[in-house]
DNA sequence: CGTAAAATATAACGCCGTTACAGCTTCTCC
DNA sequence: GGAGAAGCTGTAACGGCGTTATATTTTACG
């Protein structure tokens, strides 16, 4: 039992890196095994020994994309006030989609015929169950956490979508009215009164 | 120069519905031509002479989407109150993704790497624009209108596509929760005072 | 009926993902 | 060091795909 050669690993990375140059440059439906071989300098059967089939190769390369994305989140920092908190984490997940549109738009495309979890996507996603249980643990929180977690990325996600596919340019007003308005919502202020019940708007 | 024949057209809507259907089913990516074909009953030649090529195919269904989209969204009833509008229009929005989830992706996916707009859904948009325009009109709105529309329309695709993707439940209260924040952070009260200027959170 | 044009079918090309199979490299163990 | 096993890589092929040149049928109209 051999263990794994060192040529093996650069091996890996060849592909791996070519996979996410062609990903970036022409998308998921455009990518072809065989332009990733040809760039890599390698033949297919390489690349199914590595990664088993396409979707093998293309899930490692976005559970890279997701690492490299909570690395950048982690990176930032975090103010003590928690509605501020709130802000950055805000910025660094649009940020970050503007900076890699192609791979944000596929890490979504991919989740979604994927039965088994990404874990650096929940770990992604756990980063902001962490801002807005902070604030949630000061009393600065109106819905339940579970709510709130999915109208703040609800939100995000929007923004961060459309930019990313395109419609809307990164410096948009339109994300920090966003940000703001669902933050002025889910959390009140530090001391602050209840906030003044809304008029009830029940679906039809 | 024989006029097109009525059976033309039933081949036509043979095609449009079986790819429709395969669409809904298996999504774009794994949409393919000849399966297409052997649903409708046809050879490929006749979809090639009848839509010019998969892309064309796929976008005339599309198309057929948006419409019907579209008038679904006007058979809505509209509220005299401009902001009432905008949430029956947050909701009808929201329910056309939720009835269609594999449409509403593909419109979005489609409209990526496409440069010509598809009509049906500037149109769609337009309904959009004009509930918030209304608001505008009567006073009502805080920011710009082009402002207001971008984060509107972002918030609202944002909860309709992770509803699409099937990351959040179609009943879930985030929709509900988003939908108010936006409203209430673009728009005053009738009559009611100027909002107070919120804390400015720039960006870093 | 005859003819021109539109509608459809046949058959093929080239590319794709994928895989049996064979040769090579590299490590382990004696 | 040498034999052998196990991982690594290349050759060649299969079936399916989008697409198209070409031929055939069907339709509409004089």
């Amino acid at each position: 039992m051999p263990a794994p050669s060192h040529a093996t690993e650069a091996t890996r990375r060849a592909i791996l890196d070519a996979t996410a140059e062609l990903l970036a440059e022409a998308g998921a439906e455009r990518l072809s095994i065989r332009e990733v071989c040809a760039r890599a300098g390698v033949t297919a059967p390489t690349v199914y020994h590595h990664f088993g089939d396409k979707d093998g190769l293309v899930l490692k390369v976005l559970e890279d994309s997701f690492t490299a994305f909570v690395q950048t989140v982690d990176a930032l920092d975090k103010p003590r006030d928690p509605i501020e908190a709130l802000a950055r984490a805000w910025d660094g997940y649009v940020a970050y989609g503007v900076a890699h549109p192609m791979h944000y738009r596929i890490m979504f495309l991919l989740r979604l015929a994927r039965a088994t979890p990404i874990p650096a996507a929940t770990a992604a996603f756990q980063r902001l169950v962490d801002v807005l249980s902070a604030a949630e643990a000061e009393g600065l929180l109106v819905p339940p956490l579970e709510d709130a977690c999915k109208a703040f990325w609800s939100a995000m996600h929007g923004v961060t979508s459309l930019i990313a596919a395109g419609h809307l340019t990164p410096d948009t007003p339109a994300s920090a009215l966003v940000r703001d308005a669902v933050i002025a919502h889910i959390t009140r202020p530090r001391g602050g009164a209840r906030r003044p019940a809304k008029k009830k708007r029940s679906k039809p």
